[in-house]
DNA sequence: AATGAATGAGGGTTCATTCAT
DNA sequence: AATGAATGAACCCTCATTCAT
């Protein structure tokens, strides 16, 4: 292949291609088993093209969970801090929390997989997540609608753990809709299974 | 150094050492960043050796998640299969099976990170997990103990997901004991956080 | 950004910018550490440009060594070869030849280190340097002037040894001026330091 | 090539080749142009086999450089600094010290090409030689062997700059022996080349 | 039973250079 | 006259694995 720039090419375009490439192959495999020669050859351009888009592999596998991260991060503030505690629409107001939640892992599969369920940096989301829902909860607890009884932050951890789950086996693989698992969740950590 | 066996040596004592190692090495770094240098040079042996008693890196990675997940699979079938399901002890007895897979987990801190956390292998583990308990929440919807409400797929896929997740951020933390998760489990499960 | 000729771009000015960042970066870092990209970088222009006024790597710097060179070259010619060898005046000659060599490295600093003290191809120049100081003495041998005792090949190149480093770490570290440096040289060479 | 060891292979031996070939080529091409896969296709092994003994390019060329620069600081040391100045002797010391400099760079022209001649590192060594040198002559000044006309750093910049020619075009090239060299500089900086 | 010595197979990255606009 | 975009050709280095002792 000669050399120098191909006809009709566009910098934005191969630069948007790799990180399409690059998110499938992480997505797939995995950060150390993704390598830049299938990035390129997916996106069909050689490995020096690669870095002249992005510093290095790390570079925008950072990019990639760092930027999703952050719109994710957004969400979660939005649906936990500030919230309105009233009894009466409490309920409603988590269940469409979780719902956008869901929601949004649904439209970005590819993202969720490599930026929330795989990546080491996810922890520390997940547990800032936590610490939001713990409070959360106990701002509900004071105000008596949530019963005493419960230590806020494992229902927490284990809410969140609930998310995780859901998102990966249920939204990722298409099986089940936000609205439903929003619902299921809801009704568990609210009332339980048992029949009264 | 001369070469040849050394004094004192004995082989199984060497595998053993090995696979401790491994383990160390494998929960702290996971499956890709473990080098087999790592592995021997922690235990003192060079690399042929390793190859002496493990065909592979994968086989020895293989040997520890494999006998691991089989006993966590022989004490899940124990607890969910086996159930007798009488109302006045369901609740009981479920807790005592949360209990006992979270000691599990306690007991072997490590091979739980490597076989139930990080792996991929544990995929199919959960999944099994997840079916079981699906099982065995359904006759108990049929036998009128949970409300008729609820899917039961993901009533246990987010049971799942919360253990899983406990476990991780409680259990391997050493932030909580086996009998408070079980409870809180329990508890939120049956009747739910809020108020009555 | 747009493409094309610049408002008010002229060539000559850029070639003329271009081979003045070359001899910059090819001081301070030498022919291999020096990258195009940095030449251009620091010219403000981009790296097809270069190619516009230089064919290569390889061609610039052999385009700024090799106009130094045979300006040098000039030099030298001038100092050693059209002396007119008579007694009283001999030693003057001399040290104001060497003045003229050194102030040539104290205009040219940048220049000096490319193209004399660190390039390859500088070899050959202080080759034919030390041949025609070693003519220049043994004419002086033969009017009696100098010692016949002495090899005047190895007198050659201990001067010009001394020369470089004189230049290397005293006139392109503005320690001292030609005018010292030269007189020393003189000195030593002529009458040698020993007290009589 | 089957991997694993070859018959009769010796560590110390392959370890000892690499070295060998890295200082040829080292000498040869210098630092940036020596490739790594020419050091072990020289010496009929393979770059991993590189690795094994040495930890990177730069730490062979660290290793070569430093051990060559390490012995000629001791030797200069010993030479220019436990000097013992006697008038009558000093003529024949300063002979002998310049003459076993010039052996051992006759004795090592490889390594004096690398570590001498070509290095960066080279330049903190000539100057802590040219340090040690203007110590000495300063000595003798004070002692008054030598003319209180001169400006000591100078003459020992220029000496050692001598040194360094007549090394590189003289004994490196076995034009002349350490023996003619010692005794043309002494002559020179002693008593000039002046007929009297 | 164990070691010393070596290699196959790649993986990430850099840099001078070139084509199309 | 100048730029945006791309590539060929290397180069350094790592790691699991294997052979000879």
């Amino acid at each position: 292949m000669p050399r120098g720039r191909k006809v009709d090419s566009d910098g934005e375009v191969t630069r948007q291609l790799l990180l399409e490439k690059a998110i499938e192959q992480f997505a797939e495999y995995g950060f150390h088993s993704t390598k830049i020669s299938d990035i390129v050859n997916k996106a069909k351009v050689t490995q020096p093209t690669f870095y002249l888009y992005f510093e290095s592999k790390e570079a925008i596998f950072l990019r990639i969970t760092g930027s999703f991260q952050m719109q994710l991060i957004d969400i979660i503030t939005a649906c936990f801090l500030e919230e309105n505690l009233e009894e009466h629409s409490l309920k409603l107001q988590i269940n469409s929390n979780l719902k956008s939640i869901f929601t949004f892992f649904e439209k970005n599969p590819l993202l969720t997989k490599i930026g929330f369920v795989e990546t080491d940096s996810a922890r520390e989301l997940k547990n800032s997540m936590v610490k939001q829902i713990t409070e959360n909860l106990k701002s509900g607890q004071r105000l008596g609608y949530y019963s005493d009884l419960y230590p806020m932050n494992l229902v927490a951890e284990s809410l969140v753990g609930s998310i995780e789950r859901l998102t990966l086996n249920e939204i990722l693989t298409n099986k089940s809709r936000p609205i439903e698992l929003a619902k299921v969740l809801v009704d568990i950590y609210f009332t339980g299974i048992q029949k009264k």
